[in-house]
DNA sequence: GCCGGCAATTAACATGCGTTAATGGCCCTT
DNA sequence: AAGGGCCATTAACGCATGTTAATTGCCGGC
């Protein structure tokens, strides 16, 4: 299915952060344990439930979820190809989200103990899984910005230029197009709207000639139209290097 | 102003992730810095400025806040004493939002070099503060389920329980009361609301005998009944520990 | 080739919350 | 004591989005 080895584009999102040496990149796929295939809904971890491993998705989506006593579903996070399920596992003695898969997914998993033992020989590799680590809360913030600030429009607009833009970073994009397995009860879901408004929105999306979303597939056909829409500024999506390189060069010259 | 050293309220929450040894202690100590008093509205740190030390508030409000192109503000964060203005910025080599104080605050400062040559000789430190990062993150989900589920009644109800609980972290509670110096405006960029509704939905919390909120000062009469009917659960705020165990006895008793 | 179920679509109607704007209280300044 | 600014409060009205519910299309199973 996937073509290299399972931690191809985890590899390809930790070098946005610091390039790793072959030898720690070494280190790191040789501590990947054996692969599981998820069915669609099926859950990943279950939130409370004590890990003892991390998962890698290989293939597939999956998304990380707030059940509220009543029924109201909040998803709070997207989880694609080169995403670490839980990494705050390594830390948390039980996992604080369920999170389940979207499609059927293909996730590799990182035995607990053997990346700890990776990460003592090797720090960088364990910064580098903080800053992912980082980056998460960065889009968990601005999803709460997304929510409580933007329009239907906007959001929607919003949640794709981010989603299209991360897949960009893992090579899974095709010039404006990727795969977008997501249907609109669950675009209600990630964005505090009815599935009726989703719909109208999608239509309006559709209509302005900017996006089309249909059976699992996003096309995007004016980004710039989009994220001006949006407001989407993908700074969030790159914390640290390329926005500080640019700073650097004014302070010593 | 505030008795006793000024890293007493931050060891207090870091002891509830792991206490630290009286040698680890004494060296974080020994890490702070000046002290620095900051006014209302004053930026503590910038966006993208690189910043050379870590503050910590030690009296005082502060919050963190994104704005949009055309003006519209989310504040993201709130920032009450013993917690760290930018743990981040170690890590990466600027800051990603901006922190203001919200009153006047008093703010120490660890050099960034000196910390981190305290964590690197105690690694203990390192990992709690790596779990007070993903307790903020926690933070940020829950207010995203917050401003995406919850009617304007229950979010507010939410948002005075977590602040409530926080402060009682650190023991700055006096019985049902706390201090909470937040202006309406403020409560409708951190709710999602406008300022006329909060106004609305404040009544309504204090014409059912829940809470009272004026001139600075949060009474709450019946946190049983807020929370419920905020459905704050406080378990988010104490992420690892004290949740698994309480599940444990559940499997096999 | 029919049936069942899920996802998308549409329409009609309802409402929680936003907007605008006016008023009053408080505190600080002069 | 008068003036100005910020904040809280209130009222009237409007709108973006929710709700309910019916319809359609699609796809897989039998």
């Amino acid at each position: 299915m996937s073509p290299g080895p399972s931690t191809t584009r985890l590899l390809l999102r930790l070098g946005d952060f610091a390039p790793l040496s072959p030898d720690e990149s070494r280190s790191l796929e040789s501590a990947v344990g054996p692969a599981r295939l998820y069915r669609p809904h099926e859950d990943l971890t279950r939130e409370g439930e004590p890990a003892a491993h991390i998962g890698l998705i290989v293939s597939g989506f999956a998304y990380r979820c707030r059940v509220l006593p009543d029924g109201r579903r909040q998803i709070v996070t997207y989880l694609i190809p080169g995403d670490l399920c839980d990494a705050r596992q390594l830390l948390l003695p039980a996992a604080t989200h369920t999170v389940s898969a979207l499609t059927a997914a293909n996730v590799a998993t990182f035995p607990r103990e053997t990346l700890l033992s990776v990460i003592e020989r090797h720090p960088r590799i364990g910064q580098a899984l903080c800053w992912l680590a980082l980056l998460e809360e960065q889009i968990a913030r601005e999803w709460l910005v997304n929510v409580g600030q933007r329009t239907a429009l906007e959001r929607l607009a919003h949640l794709l230029c981010e989603i299209f833009t991360r897949m960009q970073a893992v090579a899974l994009t095709d010039g404006g197009r990727c795969e977008l397995p997501l249907t609109q009860v669950e675009l209600a879901d990630t964005l505090a709207l009815s599935t009726v408004h989703v719909n109208r929105t999608l239509q309006e999306l559709r209509r302005l000639g900017l996006v089309s979303l249909s059976s699992g597939l996003l096309e995007i056909h004016d980004f710039d139209a989009l994220q001006s829409l949006a407001m989407f500024s993908p700074d969030y999506l790159h914390p640290g290097s390329q926005r500080v390189e640019r700073r650097r060069r004014l302070v010593p010259g």
